[in-house]
DNA sequence: AAAGGATTCAACCGCCTTAGT
DNA sequence: CACTAAGGCGGTTGAATCCTT
């Protein structure tokens, strides 16, 4: 039996005035059936009083742990697929290791079990990417075409975004970028070709960007995979598939993009 | 079949934020 | 304002499992 360093002050004192020392390691099914039925009974929070009610030698923040990861309802076992994957790569790529965020957006999946994809599976990937990328270029002498996916989209620069507070600060020619700014953030469109990619979306504007997420969710739902309860959307519904050139339904049938780019677009005065 | 290295993932740890006093 | 406790988060660990030799 170890003891808990996580055991809050009280919680110690009153297990070793009756005797008892919390328990940490793996849950038994015993344990996992008295946290359940306690979660069930008395609703989630208060997570000081679970043990007590439940009757379990398990500080807090272990019960609550094992209830969000593991207990919950609705939670989504085994591997992930392709467009769970994608959006992964994708959020990550805005957000970097904010996995509960990342988590919310991803049905069915914890926080941890996002980050512990991605730091098995996903972590190493540019390197690999890149490998491949070489290993292709070398065995390839003649042109290859190559399909950029999410597809970037023009918008038009009288965008809201890029007037009112924001500022297009400077326009780099030589690396295609624009900086925009808002309360001393700086948001970064790298422009190539004429259009402009997803933005880089720096701190404070990472929740106000999820925000119009939300919105644009709201304002399509219906086609996007889940609704707001966090259940599945079955069926054709479920996805808006995006035809690429190739006539292939892609990995990026997943519309998360499309919802937002077309919300960006609405913004065209 | 056995040993040992690699991988996976549940759980822990420590820190930060927030709310209450 | 300072302090305390609870909730929440990301980083890390280590046991279990898988894979290779």
């Amino acid at each position: 039996m170890h003891i808990s360093p996580c055991m809050d002050y009280k919680t110690m004192k009153y297990a070793s005035s009756i005797g008892l020392a919390l328990r940490k390691g793996a849950w038994t099914a015993e344990e996992d059936t008295l946290l359940k039925n306690c979660v069930e009974k008395y609703g989630e929070g208060k997570w000081h009083l679970v043990p007590l009610k439940a009757g379990l030698r398990r500080c807090r923040k272990s019960c609550r742990l094992r209830w969000l990861n593991y207990l919950r309802p609705n939670i989504k076992r085994g591997d992930f697929e392709e467009d769970e994957v994608d959006l992964i790569l994708r959020l990550h790529k805005l957000l970097g290791n904010r996995w509960s965020l990342i988590a919310g957006r991803i049905p069915g999946r914890t926080a941890n079990d996002v980050k512990n994809y991605w730091n098995t599976h996903l972590r190493s990937r540019p390197k690999q990417q890149k490998k491949e990328h070489q290993d292709a270029k070398s065995s390839e002498d003649h042109a290859m075409v190559t399909v950029i996916k999410p597809q970037p989209r023009a918008f038009s620069k009288t965008l809201s975004w890029f007037k009112g507070d924001n500022q297009i600060l400077d326009t780099h020619d030589d690396r295609n970028l624009i900086r925009s700014s808002t309360k001393g953030v700086d948001t970064n469109y790298n422009m190539s070709a004429g259009v402009i990619s997803s933005p880089i979306i720096l701190d404070d504007c990472v929740n106000e960007f999820l925000e119009l997420f939300d919105e644009g969710e709201k304002a399509v739902d219906g086609e996007i995979g889940w609704s707001f309860d966090g259940s599945q959307i079955e069926g054709d519904q479920a996805l808006n598939v995006v035809e690429q050139e190739d006539n292939e339904n892609s990995l990026f049938e997943f519309p998360t993009d499309d919802v937002i780019w077309n919300l960006l677009d609405t913004e065209q005065l």
